[in-house]
DNA sequence: TGAATTTATGATTAACTGGGTTACTCAACT
DNA sequence: AGTTGAGTAACCCAGTTAATCATAAATTCA
């Protein structure tokens, strides 16, 4: 990780402190302390474009969250703590944070965990998609039936399929060009290929897969309505999940011929 | 980890959602949907608190944050990913943010990492004290003598003493009582230890450091000015470093007679 | 088919946090 | 004593966001 420019580097700095909590006099007093070691209000004042009589402010704030010590003199002197610590204590803090939330969600998680019959459900955004796909793979206990078009094979999808193989799942797997299916191969050797159903081709296809028979995702590269060209964050996806579900039984009609025939 | 009652885990998981970067709104309504499985506006509204007509916007958030799906219907109906999920998208994220300030602040550091000479400065809480204690400790690279009244030896201490010691610094350690003489021997086998110098058990005292003869540390349990009882944040503390540095030289005064003693 | 109810979206208002400024006190130095 | 600069405190203003209201779409039921 590195930074174009010293005020690119800055301004990250002020954001991420912003985001751990800090008003930005604080974050923007921190970022010239870090820079300068020491200083007195007036040189953090003038370096970090803090009013002078708001930098007492910062400092106890950040005092308050052990990063800066003060000298007691006329004037003050501030010092902040370094780098490493800083990170170190910012890492931690945030660490602490994500495991409260998650086990304050799993006490609320409702007991029926039960797969969903109705309901279609959207999801936009490539990388959203593929948390999906990959949150499907590795709940996948029998079968993974998954098509997808080559730029959309992350690293994150072949792992997942790796990793359901590993545990024992049948994986069949097509992909629309000869580059695709030679990815896949290296990547999950036990992978099952075989061709594309359909024209597939010529359509602004993205992926479609068939976990156990109950659980199924489609998705399309839209570029909105005006034909702009495809983003990144273009791809729209509906899946849905159980054995009578709606989408689910009109593609498994659809994999018939493939599920049926073996 | 776990919480006394539901209200509280609900109360906290909002919190930290908050803190991730959420509206009050978008928390509510996540951790409502984190119960409910999936829901409608209206259940949303009833469990969360959220005026009903405001749940739609909540939920776009949500959605850009990859949070929950809609599934397009009257009523559209919600869908929020599981705890675990959510525990691993957010613990991530936090991640890379604390990767991005720390790289950020490396860069901004500046190259002069010169010893401060004079300025003697304070530090407050019993947490931030020990921070400071175990960062000296870390730096030492000859010796360090430690004296501590028992509460304040945390094993956060102790660890940063048992590793500088492993690196080779001598340890010089005394402590009021037979109890914490033999907490630290039991930690830290290779320190040298000593009788307290003077009376200390009737002072408020804390700690009292020297690293390599050119850094220092005291601190005192202070209770305020009214008597109430010691609160665990009630310890402060005054340090300084370089060998001209007032309060170094005092105490290296001080403790001469031991310093030169060998 | 049409009235009534529910749902969704947009516009509007109110409250509050927080950035920015100004005024004042105290101390030191001239 | 007057002046300058440091530190403290109070105030004001604006942007944000919570909350309300109004309106349009749609579904239900008569």
């Amino acid at each position: 990780m590195s930074f174009d420019t010293p005020e690119e580097a800055r301004d990250v700095a002020i954001e991420r402190l912003e985001q751990f909590g800090l008003s930005t006099y604080a974050a923007r007093t921190f970022v010239a302390l870090a820079g300068l070691g020491t200083g007195t209000a007036k040189d953090v004042s003038r370096v970090a474009d803090v009013p002078r009589t708001r930098v007492y402010d910062a400092v106890d704030e950040l005092q308050s969250h052990g990063l800066v010590d003060v000298q007691q003199s006329t004037p003050k002197e501030f010092w902040a703590i370094s780098a490493a610590t800083t990170g170190r204590k910012v890492e931690r803090e945030w660490q602490y944070r994500a495991d409260e939330l998650q086990a304050a969600l799993d006490e609320l998680q409702p007991v029926e965990q039960s797969e969903e019959q109705r309901g279609v459900w959207t999801v936009s955004g490539r990388k959203t998609v593929t948390e999906r796909v990959v949150e499907f793979c590795e709940n996948a206990e029998d079968r993974i039936v998954y098509m997808t078009v080559e730029e959309l094979l992350t690293g994150d999808v072949v792992d997942a399929l790796e990793a359901a193989a590993d545990r024992g799942v049948t994986i069949e797997l097509a992909g629309v060009s000869p580059d695709v299916q030679e990815r896949i191969q290296e990547g999950v050797p036990s992978a099952d290929l075989f061709e594309s159903l359909w024209m597939w081709s010529d359509t602004p296809a993205g992926r479609l897969m068939m976990v156990d028979g109950d659980t199924t995702l489609v998705s399309v590269l839209v570029d909105g309505e005006n034909g702009q060209p495809t983003t990144p964050e273009s791809e729209t996806a509906i899946w849905g999940s159980g054995e009578t579900n709606s989408l689910v039984v009109v593609l498994r009609a659809i994999f018939t011929w493939r599920l049926d025939d073996d």
